[in-house]
DNA sequence: CTGGATCCCTCACGATACTG
DNA sequence: CAGTATCGTGAGGGATCCAG
């Protein structure tokens, strides 16, 4: 843990989450506890000694507490205190920066139930709810997520309930479309992404069910260069 | 540059700006352009090679940009693009979080003109300015820096103004103050804060001048651990 | 003087194997 | 399941050197 050197804020928080894994451990204790297995099958390539180095320095600078289960589970959970819990603006913050910039899914990449449920919870925007309620089902590739929509307000969960309104499995990169640079109907057309629905809607409405989608869950279109 | 392996914006933004340094190197930039040697000489402990290597790689995220100055200065600034520009509020928050940890001025530890600016401007409360106005001059050690507040909009900037209403030099931590654990008076009687005024003000009313400095620019006590 | 490049050394990180 | 142990590599730290 090495200073910085300087009696600032900034180096502080950075002296506590800013080496390298930190934040996206964060990231995923923020969706809830975990068992260090979870923790390592959610981030695959962090080598199991940075991931019990890195939670022992979250531990001693009181973001993140070990825990054990009381009976008969018994097993060691590790979550968020209070205070690693403020970060939460923060990584929800940086996922719309970085989203910006995400580009195509890029060979080797993967993505997991907790980042995709921390996209979502990073794009999402009450305003552009309206009142209206909605529950949707996201498949990228064999992961899972359900989001619904319920006065205003968002609660996602890994896996699936079996009852969404509208299932969106997507194929390719949806950005173009959350950044409003394509409609939904031409990224259906791409074949980048395939609609269905518990009920037998038509195709038109699972289309303006997909464009409802991209206004709740925006992203920016990259800015020029300055 | 090494990938996260994550489709997600949390890890493309930490890929961009998550290496050791690179978020000190925004937080002065954020200040205003600076000189290669300007950011070194506000970041006394970053070996010349890693600012090098740094600014090439926010250069390439397009968070940076490296401009030469038109005649006659002719010399080189690195500036924030938009992009980068776009990190400030998660700059700030990170420093409000972190401010919460400051504690004790560490041994070694420095405190730069643009680290100040930066810490008013994190902890800077519009809500608690209530249309007043006020000129302050902030010492800290020889660095000094100024802050005007003006129809509830906070201006910094480094060095003396020669005419704040308030002059606050600082000896000790301020953090006890500014986190509301003790008054005004315990500061300056516990001899680590000096006041003084360009007029001839009371000692009371050079107190209630910290007291609205410090509700000013709040930070939060930090929280039992969970 | 500014704006770096170069060298060397060390330690953190990454990969893999192994254990209570 | 929840880590520890081992080892190679490359990035970071520190000092020095160089061109404009």
């Amino acid at each position: 843990m090495k200073s910085y050197g300087q009696f600032c804020g900034v180096a502080r928080a950075l002296e506590m989450v800013g080496e390298r894994w930190a934040l996206l451990i964060v990231r995923d204790l923020l969706v809830g506890p975990k068992r260090y297995t979870d923790l390592k099958t959610g981030l695959p390539r962090i080598p199991t000694n940075v991931l019990a180095t890195r939670l022992k320095e979250l531990e001693a600078a009181g973001v993140v507490v070990r825990r054990v289960l009381p009976r008969p589970a018994g097993s060691v959970v590790y979550e968020l205190t209070e205070f690693g819990q403020e970060l939460e603006g923060i990584v929800l913050a940086l996922g719309r920066w970085g989203a910006q910039r995400l580009g195509a899914f890029g060979e080797g990449e993967i993505a997991t139930a907790d980042s995709l449920i921390m996209a979502l919870r990073s794009t999402f925007d009450p305003d552009a709810v309206a009142g209206r309620s909605a529950t949707y089902e996201l498949r990228f590739g064999d992961v899972v997520i359900s989001a619904q929509i319920e006065n205003g307000e968002l609660a996602t969960d890994a896996g699936s309930t079996g009852k969404a309104d509208l299932v969106i499995e997507a194929f390719g990169p949806l950005t173009p479309l959350l950044a409003g640079e394509i409609t939904a109907a031409e990224v259906v057309a791409q074949g980048n992404v395939q609609l269905s629905a518990m009920d037998d809607r038509s195709a038109a409405k699972k289309l303006a069910g997909l464009e409802d989608f991209a206004a709740i869950f925006p992203i920016r279109p990259l800015p020029a260069a300055s």
